[in-house]
DNA sequence: CTGTTAGCGCTTTCAA
DNA sequence: TTGAAAGCGCTAACAG
């Protein structure tokens, strides 16, 4: 009805060309008050007129538009393999919390068997930067061209030049074991990750080697099962009657959802822990405290792990820090009522 | 030294046009190609060529191009409270089951005091449709003309022209009722989520409701707390006396977190569960079963939440299929452990 | 302080 | 079956 305004409301996705007309500036002043560059470029009173437009349009910039020309994404992605699994969940936590509404958290989930996905799908979904959590990707060929910044987590090894975040598994791995041998433990079942991973490795050498370093006549039982409960669970009502047989005492897993499994089947056999066996493993996520029994578990900080990872990430995509840099954060044992005097 | 051969390498991000050049064909092929759209529109050989191309010079379409000019961004944003949240991580793996390569999951925590992340900010990560599971969303005025489809998760009420996943809490909540009652429990402890929400208010009304019918004088003792393990824990600490001098004989959790922080102040104060208190609570994550002692709870299936909602927003995306559509998940009760008779 | 303009890399008519 | 060309909406020089 007013002359004055404009009538007819932009059709589809209100753009800057839109929010130009409104507040009668042109384009180029739109996308500096939009993104906070007003500052000394614009006076005061076009800034707030402009302002005002955008409320009043409800004006987003387009993020397509906006990284065709800047090149930039405000996006990283997590690689991992399963988000369930909770400290995978909890080192996303960590990352979120290090990341504010500039920067978006994209999840690689490397579901399946498809395998986990290659440089060439993540860049193709536009990010600035990349945290892996999987094996293999490492050796990508493509690694080095990937065009931004990869952040490797949780692996002490691997080509240089590539920054990671990694736990120093031994500290708690020599504490779990001499934790283990103080109790009189000296037949152990290790049930490690089927997935062969350098951490994985770490924690089962490191705990092995200290263990027969402690005991006179050490023997470790191996075995190896999946990242889940139940697959663990099913492996040790299979097996448990073979681990008593070589007279094992004591079960230490690679991860804590494996020592879940492990307690499942163990309550299913009405085997006692610890009376009749001990149990204890690497990750301590926080329910770790509540299982039955209560778990001993060499923490691993995964929240921390996350935080440290995501700054590595943002310091090289917006200050362009060199990479290379290793974060490296202690582990410690946290005794809990899963382990006990080995039965005679 | 090869004539026939380009020699210099492209020197950034091989584009559209290193690779027609190398190929010696324009980029609209080169597009159709790399789009699989070359059937019937390009010869096999000049197809092929093409491919060679791509392959030799690991050429990867720019999405913020492509996106530019689609409209589309092949990316959904689940907003939700808590990553670490076993229930949550369960949600995002279905989802993450249900989108192929071709459909991107960002995670936009809501995390800290900042509030819920609003319809404009969502939009200005570039998304084509958003998965909700957190309060308050859905009253943002500017939801309706969001421009891309939103599904609400885990909440019954709300707009219409939404479309919803939920679950029917009322058979689980009267199962367990039921059970308590049978049990001989008359004086119970809800401890609900601090934060409001309608799923939550269900779950406590529905149990509630079904339980003054069963129990005669049936008394129900209010508490909240925020959904995390050691607050709950911290409150059971403080509460306990209280709740016994009220002749409380069993606590229920609106979910399975709090239960966690429940057995553990349980167990720091040696009270036997279930001999002196019986615990129970909803959701049912899978370490309901290892817990001490494992727990009675309300299966309410996330993974199924996740890929059902999954399911519907790519049907609106891809087939714009119509909103408004609800998907009703059923829930049933898991007896466990952590529940029994009511001490006399 | 504000506007004009040249692309960013790609998809998609439209002609040839 | 292929190519030329017109934008998609925006940022960043540059000019005024």
């Amino acid at each position: 009805m007013d002359v004055g305004e404009r009538m007819s409301p932009p059709k589809g996705r209100v753009k800057a060309t839109d929010v130009a007309e409104h507040a009668g500036v042109s384009i180029a002043t739109v996308s500096l008050v939009a993104n906070g560059k007003a500052e000394g470029r614009v006076s005061a009173a076009t800034a707030a007129r402009v302002r005002a437009s955008i409320a009043a349009l409800g004006y987003v910039v387009n993020p397509a538009a906006r990284s065709l020309v800047t090149g930039r994404h405000h996006r990283v992605a997590l690689v991992a393999h399963d988000i369930a699994n909770p400290f995978i969940a909890a080192t996303a936590a960590g990352v979120g919390e290090v990341f504010g509404k500039d920067m978006q958290l994209i999840l690689a989930a490397a579901t399946g068997e498809d395998g986990p996905p290659d440089i060439a799908t993540i860049s193709s979904f536009g990010v600035d930067g990349m945290l892996v959590n999987i094996a293999g990707i490492q050796d990508d060929p493509q690694l080095g061209e990937a065009g931004f910044p990869v952040v490797v987590l949780d692996e002490s090894q691997g080509p240089p030049g590539l920054s990671r975040v990694y736990f120093d598994v031994g500290i708690g791995a020599t504490q779990l074991s001499e934790h283990l041998a103080g109790l009189g433990h000296r037949v152990v079942v290790y049930l490690d990750s089927e997935r062969v991973r350098e951490t994985f490795d770490d924690r089962r050498e490191r705990f092995t080697a200290a263990f027969r370093q402690h005991v006179h006549r050490a023997k470790i039982v191996s075995a190896r099962s999946r990242i889940d409960m139940h697959v663990a669970q099913a492996l040790v009502a299979r097996s448990l009657p073979s681990w008593r047989r070589q007279g094992a005492t004591a079960i230490v897993t690679a991860t804590d959802v494996q020592a879940y499994g492990v307690l499942a089947a163990l309550a299913a056999a009405d085997v006692e822990v610890p009376g009749a066996l001990s149990v204890a493993s690497f990750d301590n996520n926080p329910i770790a405290a509540v299982t039955h029994p209560p778990l001993t578990s060499v923490d691993l900080p995964a929240r921390e792990l996350g935080r440290e990872a995501a700054l590595l990430v943002v310091d090289q995509i917006e200050k362009d820090a060199r990479p290379g840099r290793s974060v490296i954060l202690p582990t410690s044992l946290v005794v809990r009522r899963s382990t006990g005097p080995a039965p005679t």
